[in-house]
Formats: C-alpha cells, sequence, structure tokens
DNA sequence: AAGGCTCACTTGTTATAACAAGTTACACTT
DNA sequence: AAGTGTAACTTGTTATAACAAGTGAGCCTT
C-alpha cells in the first residue's frame, strides 16, 4: 500500500510549492537535477511533474523548463471542489460562518441514490443506501444573512474515526478532518443544477417560495473508489456564488 | 505541428467510445493488442490510455483489463470549462447545434464590467468598456429543442484578426479559432449564478416567465493578463447542467 | 467435491536509451 | 555593431526491458 514513488516525489514538490519555498514564477530544477536529488531516472521525475502539471501547480515549457503557476492558490482549489465550497471561500475573504443545525442518523435522500445509481455499481448503492450519519449545517453570508444550506451524509463505515472526532468540532471543514484522519479522498463526482425554493427551504434562507436556488451535489470516493461522503449545498441563486481562476 | 502518437491513439480510442463501438462495461483491448494494432511501443499505448483514463472515459483495473466507464457521457474535463461548455459536448457525442442569432459591434453589458472590476484592474476595465464584436448565439440540446443561449464579446484589439475569420466561421467553437490565429488563452475567470428567466430569455429558451436559468459568465486572459473575451452563457436549470469526475 | 497450487494473463512501476524540438548564450563572421 | 551559427542547455516523444502485483482459469491434490 506504500505510495509509488512519482507520487511521492510529487507530493514532495507540491509541498515547496504550497509552503511557499518555490514562489510563483519561480523554476523547478530541471529534470536532470531533479534525478540526481532523488536518485530516480528520468522516467519517475517526469511523471511526477506530470502529475503536477495535471493539477495546474506548474508549467512546463519546452526547452525553458517548468515554472510555477502564477495562480497557483486558485488552482488547487480547482483540483478539489470540496476546497472551493469551505475553504476557498474564507480564502477569498468571505467569512465562514456556519452553525450545526441538525445532526443524527438518517438514510440518504433519493438525489443521491440517483448520483451513485448513474455508477451502476451496486456495491456502492448499497453502501450509501444504508444509514448515514447526517448533519445540516447553515451557512451565513458577507452581511450576516443566510447564504446556504448544507446537507453532509457520512458513511457509517467511518463510525469508528467519527467517535474520535465528535460532530461539534466538524461543524465546518468535513473534509480536512477527514484526512487529517487518514481518510483519502481520490474522487469527486459533483453535479450542479438549480432550482426553486419549496417552503421548507424558505424558511431557513429567508427567501420567497420559489426563488432561484443552486444546488451542489457531490459524492466523495476513497482511492479504494468507495463512497464515504455526499453533501448538497442549496446556495440562493440570486447573488454572488463563486469565483474561480483557471489555468489552462 | 502533427500530434503526437499517444494523442492520435488516445483520440481513435474515444473516438470508438462516442461513437458506441465500445459500449460502457466493455473491455479495451489489451496494451499487448493495441501495441500490435497500432504498431508502437507499451510507453505510447499507456500513454494514450493514461489520457483516457484521466477524462475518465475508461477506468483501468490492475490484472483485469481497462474498462469504458460507465459515467463517461459526463465525465468532463475540469481543467478547462471553455472546452466544457462548447468542445467537449460535441467530443462526448452531444450534438452541438448552434445557430448564430446576431452579430454586430456593441459594448459590453455591465455584468461583464463588474467581472473585470473584481480584478481591479483599471487597465483592463477600461478595455472590456470600449465597443466589442458581439455575438448571440443559441445552443439546442439533445432533443433538439432550445437548451443555452450564449452571448460573445470580443475584444477590438482583436478585430484584424477577426478580419481573417469572418464572423460566419465563428458559429461555434470561439477559443480553438483564436488558438489557432496565435492566441494564447492563459486564464479564465468565471462566475456561475441562478436567476430568473425574462421575458426576452423566456422567448429564445421557450421556458415560461421566471423559470429557474443558470448563468456562467466568463472573462479570458491571454498571457499578457489582457481580456480578449467576454462571455455569457445562459442555460435552463431545471433539466441536466453538467457533472464531473474530479481526480485529486 | 473442496481446497490449494501453478501458470498465463492483465495492468503498474521503474530504468535506460536515443532522438526531436524549443531556448539561450556565446563566439564568430560580416 | 549587427547578424549568424553553433553548442549546450531545456522539455517532448518513443522504444525496449525487466520486474511487481492483481486476476482468473485450470489442474492437481486431498
Amino acid at each position: 500500500m506504500a505510495p509509488s514513488l512519482h507520487l511521492s516525489i510529487s507530493e514532495h514538490l507540491r509541498h515547496h510549492v504550497v509552503v511557499g519555498d518555490y514562489q510563483p514564477g519561480d523554476q523547478l530544477p530541471s529534470e536532470h537535477q531533479l534525478m540526481q536529488e532523488f536518485g530516480v531516472s528520468r522516467t519517475t521525475i517526469r511523471r511526477a511533474i506530470a502529475n503536477l502539471v495535471n493539477q495546474g501547480l506548474v508549467t512546463a515549457h519546452q526547452g525553458k523548463g517548468v515554472f510555477v503557476s502564477e495562480q497557483h492558490k486558485v488552482a488547487y482549489s480547482l483540483s478539489s471542489p470540496l476546497v472551493f465550497l469551505e475553504d476557498d471561500m474564507a480564502r477569498q475573504g468571505i467569512p465562514l460562518v456556519v452553525t450545526l443545525l441538525e445532526a443524527g442518523v438518517v438514510s440518504v435522500p433519493d438525489t443521491a441514490r440517483h448520483l451513485v445509481m448513474a455508477s451502476a455499481n451496486p456495491v456502492q448503492a448499497a453502501m450509501l443506501q444504508e444509514a448515514q450519519v447526517y448533519m445540516q449545517k447553515k451557512r451565513l453570508d458577507i452581511n450576516n444573512r443566510p447564504g446556504a444550506l448544507d446537507y453532509t451524509y457520512l458513511s457509517p463505515a467511518l463510525s469508528p474515526l467519527l467517535d474520535a472526532a465528535p460532530l461539534d468540532r466538524m461543524h465546518h471543514m468535513v473534509f480536512p478532518l477527514l484526512e487529517q484522519q487518514g481518510i483519502a479522498i481520490s474522487r469527486i463526482e459533483a453535479i450542479l443544477e438549480c432550482t426553486h425554493a419549496d417552503p421548507d427551504i424558505c424558511h431557513h434562507l429567508e427567501v420567497p417560495l420559489g426563488h432561484p436556488l443552486i444546488v451542489y451535489r457531490h459524492t466523495a470516493y476513497t482511492t479504494e473508489n468507495q463512497p464515504v461522503a455526499y453533501g448538497e449545498t442549496i446556495s440562493r441563486g440570486d447573488r454572488f456564488c463563486y469565483s474561480l481562476t483557471i489555468p489552462r
């Protein structure tokens, strides 16, 4: 289960970028230098760099070198929309005020099942149909008015870990907490759509009936392709939703 | 300018998937078979397949084989939302029927100005407030019903190039055409929000007044950080919008 | 028949090698 | 001084090779 070499090196280089050892615009050591530094072949170095390029952290130019992207801070948010929805808003100066409205054990709503059914994997579907740890959170916008509702469902497989991290500490930033406890999210499937506000939502978001809303549904999978978290975020659609910078 | 081998092979395989020669769940020929079929080394075949895996079209299982993904129709490449909005839909077999409704020279709407203001660069703001080449396009969905409206504004700096490529040839795929003429788009800022349908939109999209709509606004910047294109895409929000698989 | 073993198949990872192609600096020619 | 050309870098592409690791069928033992 040990990570492969090129992934380790990729992580190592990314760490330097995130920490700030490499500033935006800086040139990475050449492939030859990295080969000597890590004592591996060019194949491995190139795969590690290809990994970073795919994530948008660096850009390679034939004949010149590999350079740290200018907007790597938002590039990171692009490769992980979970961060974009939680972490990144705070990073953009939008205060993230979250209230935990409800928590308990329930079953997943039909919308989630639909999402899983699309992948046509009976095992996964069965897993998500089981009882889940459930959280409902309200998020305030800049004006301290209700901005979004968050529904999070965690797989029962996570129960032992959840005991170690009680629910009241999970009132925000679920994914970082999961990763901190060794649960690696490798893939996320997301669907974005737009609906009217039903009476229940109206109450929480303080909008009139039928108000336009953006619904963001996502399922997070581990490296073993097991769905461990499903979430819905319902935001008011009439105001700023999100902005991102996309490196090509 | 000839595409590299592994990209050609990747395109070739993807074509089979999109056309339907390979059904979801089908197993691709093994690496060894593909090596013989295309007469290339395993390196090249593996890079071509890695390409497809990155795009979410296929899934590889060690010891078993490579299989066509179940959800390949909704797997978008996240690294380029412009492609997702134009090129990629066609590539995935979703017919891209576009009608050019109107074209001319106008000034940018206030929404665009707001987008530029957010980046707090007066030079950029001034540039986008000038008169622009303007295009309005209607896009049909799978059922040949109106699916989205497209508004594209091109910077006056592009005028000489636009003469070479007349507007009637730009009825779709604006970005590829720009790149073809040497204009490199390095960054895109995008905002996503949700509104009601106003009477004008109702007419084109054939929806009742007040119908929920998703608005996707984007500004494209060159490598010199100059905004050269602004676009709005207004889609019906009540139906499937997009779904993506995000590799971490 | 049940269980375990081996073997042939698959993809995964890494190493080595050679050439292509873009960039840059420096020396050399004009 | 201006331009040219070469040489030494860089990344890009492909080939060959070897071994690791997961899978499954079939044989073989019990």
